[in-house]
RNA sequence: UGACCUAUUGUGUAAUGGUAGCACAACAGACUCUGGAUCUGUAUGUCAAGGUUCGAAUCCUUGUAGGUCAGCCA
């Protein structure tokens, strides 16, 4: 390291957020033996989105970097709403994402009989009672913010409650006939302190446990505690729990005694993302009435299908790192989320060739059966990517955008009796425009210039513009599906009376063109990435072949000349 | 309506009582065999009113605005 290098070390303090802080100041205090241990917690009943990656790399991120501890637990407290599909799908994405939860794989329910045991033993102080209200019951007797609750069933004998929750377990009762309910506080300005349920009945199958169970355990009764029996000692979690809290620290502290080891939970802000919804209701309905092709389409904010859209584990740290944690509500831009993964395929996407929309140029002067190959760089940031092989002959396509018969001053491509130099070819000049019938024009034709081989002249003049082409004779055909914004409007729940989300839809959200590309391509497979030079990124679909190329675009390159047409 | 939380440029996020900075976006320019990348520059901000202090984005008070909670969802 140089001086000038040791020098920006110095100056450059890493911002540190208030989680990470809270984390430093207890491992240097030596709280819970001085182990950082940090867990993500789905509930398997749906695909993880972006939101949840930047949980994700939050908490593992950290464990990572404190040498702490990272587990997966899948949160299966509700029989009723989880598969055995989701979970497979929430592993995937956290491969992928780099996560490791090495051989730390949980499920809460793993601890329904734990936390069965700790329920008696809550009845037997006194703490918690069998409540024989009906849901609806309970709603009216809840109270209001300013009016505390009632609970007929609170000063039950303690033998009656242990008696009733053993033949709740047995299954002697129907569901919403009665429920275990902790003993806190009637009166609390915080509604979940109000003698929250613990257990409820529900004679459903669970996808792990079968049918053992009759009765479950609800989220603030499992959550804390599962912290606990593994060892958990930052439970970060978004803002909508804050009130929840109260009844986390309650929980533990009938288990726990002061100064021991315990979990403790730290909220912070969600993410919300313009141009698109994250809710996992309205997810759902764009799958189920096929406004996209499924969860993975490269158009839903999903982590899967981000991942089909050509976005890079990478990118998305990026986007993270970039997004920040804090616990004001948020929006993010759509376009910071098109910066990161631009960043990050910068670095490392190969350079192409693709025309998207073609316009035949014929080189007149250009030998009739020849064909050459010309060196072209892979990577202009990267030498070590090596070059490759393009071939060049007289009949070439070019951008049909790249083509103007009237330019204006500040057009730099092809336009009559202007010179261009075709990329890692030859300048040409524009000399006939051909039409047919309606005017449309159908060709070009050029000269060029053989001095220029490579794509300078050796006189030393120079061309304003570079623009890209493909080989007619050589051209591969492909199927390129142009992804944009799956809303027009920013807030896609910004609507008009009677009217959803669905009616903000972009139509073209996704465009499915012909393109032709160099011969390159040919063998190109699933999931790699490459830049079409001067248009996008693109990363090649699942579902291509060699037969049937099909390329995703990720993100358009960043265009100055669009808004200058402005 | 009660409790809890939040408020810094267009959007995010720092500044931990001492020069309001960074990123994205925007705009202007340089450079360029990608109108890409890179580099340089510009404009825009402390919710309001009081108070404490030599000094307040930061502490206090009162407002205002927004969020969360009254599921046997998580």
């Amino acid at each position: 390291m140089n001086i000038e290098e040791l020098k920006n070390q110095e100056n450059k303090i890493e911002p540190v957020h208030f989680i990470e802080e809270i984390i430093r100041k207890d491992l240097s205090e030596g709280k819970n033996q001085g182990r950082l241990h940090t867990r993500f917690p789905p509930e398997p009943n749906g695909y993880l989105h972006i939101g949840h990656a930047k949980a994700i790399l939050l908490s593992y991120g950290l464990a990572k970097k404190y040498n702490g501890k990272f587990n997966l637990r899948f949160d299966d407290t509700n029989p009723e709403k989880e598969e055995t599909e989701y979970v497979e799908s929430i592993k995937e994405d956290l491969r992928w994402l780099g996560a490791d939860w090495e051989d730390r794989e949980f499920y809460a329910s793993d601890y329904f009989d734990q936390l069965f045991d700790w329920a008696v033993m809550l009845i037997k102080q006194g703490k918690a009672y069998v409540c024989e209200l009906s849901p609806e019951q309970v709603s009216e007797n809840r109270g209001t913010p300013s009016v505390p609750a009632k609970s007929p069933f609170r000063d039950r004998p303690i033998q009656e409650s242990l008696d009733l929750f053993q033949r709740m377990k047995n299954g002697e009762f129907p569901e919403n006939s009665m429920t275990l309910r902790a003993k806190v506080d009637l009166a609390s300005p915080n509604m979940h302190m109000r003698d929250p349920i613990m257990y409820r009945i529900k004679h459903a199958s669970h996808h792990r446990t079968g049918d053992k169970w009759c009765i479950y355990p609800t989220y603030d009764w499992t959550h804390g505690q599962s912290d606990f029996i593994e060892g958990i000692t930052h439970s970060l979690c978004t803002l909508e729990f804050e009130n929840h809290r109260p009844l986390y620290d309650w929980y533990l502290d009938q288990l726990t005694k002061p100064g021991d080891y315990r979990p403790r939970q730290i909220e912070f802000a969600r993410l919300n993302l313009n141009y698109t919804v994250m809710s996992k209701r309205k997810l759902l309905r764009l799958v189920k009435e096929k406004y996209v092709s499924g969860w993975d389409d490269p158009r839903m904010p999903t982590v899967s299908g981000l991942r089909r859209r050509g976005f890079t584990p990478e990118s998305l740290k990026i986007f993270a790192e970039k997004v920040g944690i804090a616990k004001r509500e948020n929006i993010i831009d759509f376009s910071l989320l098109e910066y990161a993964v631009r960043e990050d395929l910068n670095k490392k996407a190969i350079r192409v060739m693709g025309v998207i929309d073609p316009l035949k140029v014929v080189i007149t002067n250009y030998p009739e059966d020849k064909t050459e190959m010309l060196e072209a760089v892979n990577n202009p940031e990267d030498e070590s990517m090596g070059t490759r092989q393009v071939p060049f002959s007289r009949v070439i396509y070019i951008e049909r955008d790249d083509f103007m018969e009237n330019p204006s001053k500040k057009y730099f491509r092809l336009s009559p009796g202007n010179e261009v130099r075709l990329r890692y070819a030859y300048f040409a000049k524009c000399t006939d425009v051909i039409k047919n019938d309606k005017g449309e024009i159908t060709e070009i034709h050029c000269t060029y210039d053989p001095e220029s081989k490579g794509g300078n002249s050796p006189d030393g003049r120079k061309v304003k513009g570079t623009i890209h082409w493909v080989s007619a004779n050589d051209a591969v055909e492909a199927e390129v599906r142009l992804y944009d914004r799956l809303f027009l409007n920013e807030s896609p729940d910004d609507v008009e009376e009677g009217m959803d989300f669905i009616s903000n839809l972009n139509p073209e959200s996704l465009i499915i063109k012909k393109a032709f590309v160099e011969p390159y391509l040919k063998n190109a497979k699933p999931k790699e990435k490459y830049q079409f030079e001067r248009i996008a990124y693109f990363s090649v679909d699942y579902d291509s072949t060699p037969e049937n190329l099909i390329f995703n675009r990720t993100v358009t390159l960043k265009d100055s000349w669009s808004k200058m047409k402005q």
